[in-house]
DNA sequence: CTCCCCTATAGGACAAGTCTCATATGGGAG
DNA sequence: CTCCCATATGAGACTTGTCCTATAGGGGAG
């Protein structure tokens, strides 16, 4: 139930609608969350039955009206309490491991598919992560950190890719 | 929902009960795939439903019975159109970098504590991984791309941990 | 003697998220 | 003129999975 957080903590920057908010996700928090925007709308009305987030209308005459969400002091508070909690490391699900796991099952040639489809997922990752755009280094411990979790994602994109590297040899000499 | 995939997997090994899928998933395939319990014994009810799994009962006097399940002709065939189908990459999810990327809002010392409980429980996980027995290489295909599979958890562990130590190192630089 | 663990199965309630659909208006492409 | 896209919200059904509980006999620890 990080979703509530997560929006908690995109509103503390800026209020924003629910629409804005899925596009905000999309762009800017894309590479280590994604959100549905039923979801989201779902997530901002808890918000506010919870009191962590008051709603404002802003009346539009050309398209229809736009509910602007900002943080109350109580949703600052709980999101400060979530930022330093202990979290629960969400269980391991790795379709594509499990995919390997059993895959000898399948002719060697369409195992070499499955490995090569992954490279091509993971390189198209990697090089979306690497295009997106990173600002002159200042000292801002906010920029260091928000650049630290893109880091993160092309780590473990080469780290994957490496690693197929090493399976794809290993499947030369084994399968010939 | 490859659970069903990991259990037809599993059942096309040998025939199991529901328990002992439990176990067998936590042990085996616990690093890139965990299930609960409840969740195993309703996926075996809809395998057998679907007729892709059958169940025999094996009458126990001294504790519940036992119900093998064993997969049909249909389900080998599901498992194999599984296996060499294109899997839609599960959306990325990172608690841990969506925390991280609003833990400005923390101070410093608080946002070294997250990196390093952090560190801590990657250096876990990669023990546990490093802990595995590793059997003699044989030329044996599946047992190739099974440890390939737990080879693919030690890399990420890895990348992890030096990913943490760029952040520490970032941190010390900005927050003094 | 009691409590807990192991074996073994399974239902109920709940949480989180996805997918589809409905509604409404304005603007641009073809 | 129609279709689609962008803006903007939200309900409904469904899926997947978690957590808690119940049942039931045997064995070991204290």
């Amino acid at each position: 139930m990080s979703l509530r957080h997560a929006i908690l903590g995109l509103l503390a920057v800026r209020p924003m609608s629910g629409y804005e908010l899925k596009k905000t996700i999309d762009e800017s928090v894309g590479h280590f969350w994604t959100a549905d925007q039923s979801q989201i709308y779902r997530t901002l009305s808890g918000l506010v039955d919870d009191g962590l987030a008051v709603r404002r209308t802003v009346v539009q005459d050309d398209r229809p009206n736009l509910h602007l969400h900002a943080v109350t002091d109580g949703g600052l508070a709980e999101l400060d309490r979530w930022l330093a909690s202990g979290l629960r490391t969400p269980p391991v699900r790795e379709p594509f491991l499990a995919r390997l796991f059993f895959a000898d099952r399948l002719p060697v040639d369409e195992i070499r598919k499955l490995v090569r489809a992954r490279r091509r997922e993971t390189g198209e990752l990697l090089a979306a992560l690497e295009a997106i755009a990173v600002p002159e280094p200042s000292g801002d411990l906010g920029q260091v950190l928000r650049l630290a979790t893109l880091a993160n994602g092309v780590a473990h994109a080469r780290a994957e890719l490496d690693w197929l590297d090493t399976v794809e040899r290993q499947l030369d000499r084994t399968g010939r």
